[in-house]
DNA sequence: TGCAGTGTTGCTTC
DNA sequence: CGAAGCAACACTGC
């Protein structure tokens, strides 16, 4: 579940793995010669891939960082490889042993790591390390976007430049937040949420716990939202979210982080994944409901949870 | 067995 | 311009 505590937890890791390293080559099983057009200029393309092997193959990872849900890690030539985990996908540090045969790579017996990762057989993207080691790109809907940054039109195109604030950011103040909503004061508060021209980072399982905590209905209109409310949103937003990162992020379904390892964040769900169940909410006898809104499952409770 | 449901985002259509 | 809906893909679980 990649949102924001899920690729916090996931660059962490990369920062103790690949920095310093140097690059010595890049695998793909995804790269077409004819991609859709939404997938040129990324690893599902040929022409890109050649490209991106001259362009980072011995470079040395300088750090890596987090800018919404992307990942970018930064190379002493100045390039930033930029990846997007979308539904699906995680980055696994170790060593993995090319099967020639199959065309895939397979964790390294002798390794501890990622061995017990079922994880292990949807790996798409390799790139290799001069010291023996490899960072494995998994992604078994194969939605995820790897692809590199030169300049700043790449940025442009891939939406770097149209991010709300890091939620996070201690210079995100209350004040900042009310200002970044009220251009569209009619949608749902929770597609606001989700709106990463708006804020940055806040997913689908995140932006209903918070609502939960802040006893705000997911589909109350933003304008009609008390000023008490909106200011426990605002705190909720920052508890939540730092709590998915204490907690390593969120493995109810799939997300690993670069060890292989589940985050523990999916045992401290109030609301997600919880329909049918009782609302721990003090002093709430509610039960949590589950309904689409703006074709996201939402889940909540409607005797806690007031609708503006 | 079959089909509903799944974290995200970007493109097309209206 | 904005909103809505679906496509990209493949698996899990009921």
């Amino acid at each position: 579940m990649p949102e924001l505590p899920e690729v916090t937890t996931t660059v962490t890791g990369l920062n103790k793995t690949i920095k310093g390293l140097t690059i010595s080559s890049v695998w793909t099983d995804l790269a077409k010669d004819k991609p859709i057009k939404q997938f040129e200029n990324t690893i599902k393309d040929k022409k890109f891939l050649i490209k991106l092997k001259k362009e980072i193959n011995g470079q040395k990872v300088t750090n890596s960082e987090r800018k919404a849900k992307n990942i970018l890690i930064n190379l002493s030539n100045k390039k930033v490889i930029l990846i997007h985990l979308k539904m699906t996908g995680h980055l696994l540090y170790g060593k993995y042993i090319y099967n020639k045969k199959e065309d895939r790579w397979i964790p390294d017996k002798n390794e501890k790591n990622s061995l017990k990762d079922p994880y292990n057989r949807f790996v798409h993207v390799v790139f290799s390390f001069t010291n023996g080691k490899h960072l494995a790109f998994s992604d078994s809907r194969k939605f995820g976007k790897v692809t590199l940054l030169e300049n700043d039109k790449h940025f442009e195109k891939h939406n770097l430049n149209n991010l709300g604030p890091e939620p996070l950011d201690k210079n995100f103040t209350y004040t900042k937040f009310k200002k970044a909503i009220p251009r569209f004061p009619l949608k749902p508060i929770k597609i606001i949420l989700m709106d990463q021209s708006i804020i940055s980072g806040i997913g689908n399982i995140y932006s209903d716990e918070m609502l939960h905590m802040a006893h705000i209905h997911p589909e109350s209109n933003f304008k009609n939202i008390p000023e008490k409310y909106l200011k426990r949103l605002y705190s909720s937003m920052k508890r939540v979210l730092k709590s998915g990162i204490d907690f390593g992020g969120d493995s109810m379904s799939d997300y690993r982080n670069i060890y292989g390892e589940k985050g523990n964040f999916q045992n401290k769900h109030n609301v997600y994944q919880r329909k049918n169940q009782k609302c721990n909410n003090k002093n709430c006898k509610g039960v949590i409901t589950r309904k689409t809104i703006g074709s996201r499952s939402s889940h909540f409770c409607d005797t806690c949870q007031e609708l503006f």
